[in-house]
DNA sequence: ATGGTGGATGTTCCA
């Protein structure tokens, strides 16, 4: 038996926030951190800064301005290139599946990037919110064929907060993207074919939990308008290895800091 | 009811 700890963050440009992966490496000691938003080309990788911080083993997928996803790992791993879709034919950066060689045997690991979606609830008015609804529905089918799925973890900005207390006000958001019922429907179906939420296996359901808190708000600890959009997720056989998890609000009041902050898990495997 | 901020980019899009 040995620790695992998973780290996921929306970085929100990877080359910008370089030097806050120490101050996440510190607090969280994580094996293995996962980034979203990374906005950064693969040609344009800062494989070079990263060195110090001793992740060895890294995969990336990115592109100019948007999106991107990568993965830092202190763990042996080999990427599934060829098996996995391309998310709605777009050839976007929004995904990176991995097995981690851990010493009890190798566990899949996703890395998820999910389309935000625009601002209407629209899918005629606003074809973005059509894009992440179809997504979702994508990795649903996707999962869903995938029957009898095993030590497995899918974490990420999933751009959704499935739950009532998930938002600062169920009532108040519930036409809001992010929160609508299309939303988290469709994000509880793709979970249901295969997955439970390992932060909530700790959190009940009925405490406020947040991962995200706006920029435009103008001192978002006061006004605690926050939402949980970021998500860890394991296959049921890996419950039992659950040890505890991290929200590290405090990452929200580092020096030009993502609007997002790190979650991570830790498990005995 | 509105606009608020931030990143990458380039005279605006995306979140």
């Amino acid at each position: 038996m040995s620790t695992l700890r998973v780290a996921t963050w929306n970085i929100n440009s990877l080359r910008l926030r370089l030097g806050l992966l120490d101050g996440l490496a510190a607090a969280l000691l994580p094996d293995v951190i996962c980034l979203q938003e990374t906005k950064v080309p693969d040609a344009l990788f800062p494989a070079e800064a990263l060195q110090p911080l001793n992740y060895p083993h890294t995969v990336f997928r990115g592109m100019k301005g948007y999106n991107g996803v990568a993965i830092l790992s202190r763990i042996p791993l080999t990427v599934h290139e060829e098996d996995v879709p391309d998310w709605c034919g777009k050839g976007d950066c929004r995904h990176l599946a991995v097995s981690l060689q851990t010493p009890s045997g190798p566990l899949e690991l996703h890395n998820f990037y999910v389309p935000a979606g625009g601002d209407v609830p629209d899918r005629t008015e606003n074809p973005k919110y059509g894009h992440k609804l179809d997504f979702i529905a994508e990795a649903r089918d996707w999962f869903a064929r995938r029957a009898g799925l095993r030590r497995t973890m899918l974490v990420g900005d999933l751009n959704i907060a499935p739950l009532e207390h998930d938002v600062w006000s169920h009532k108040q958001l519930l036409d809001v993207v992010s929160h609508t019922l299309p939303e988290t429907e469709g994000l509880n179906a793709w979970m249901d074919t295969a997955f439970v939420d390992a932060v909530r296996h700790f959190v009940p359901a009925d405490q406020k939990l947040y991962t995200w808190w706006s920029y435009r708000n103008r001192d978002w600890r006061a006004s605690d308008r926050g939402r949980r959009l970021d998500h860890i997720w394991i296959t049921p056989d890996l419950q039992p290895a659950l040890r505890g998890h991290t929200i590290l609000k405090d990452a929200r009041d580092w020096e030009r800091g993502s609007d997002h902050v790190p979650v991570c898990i830790e498990m005995q495997i």
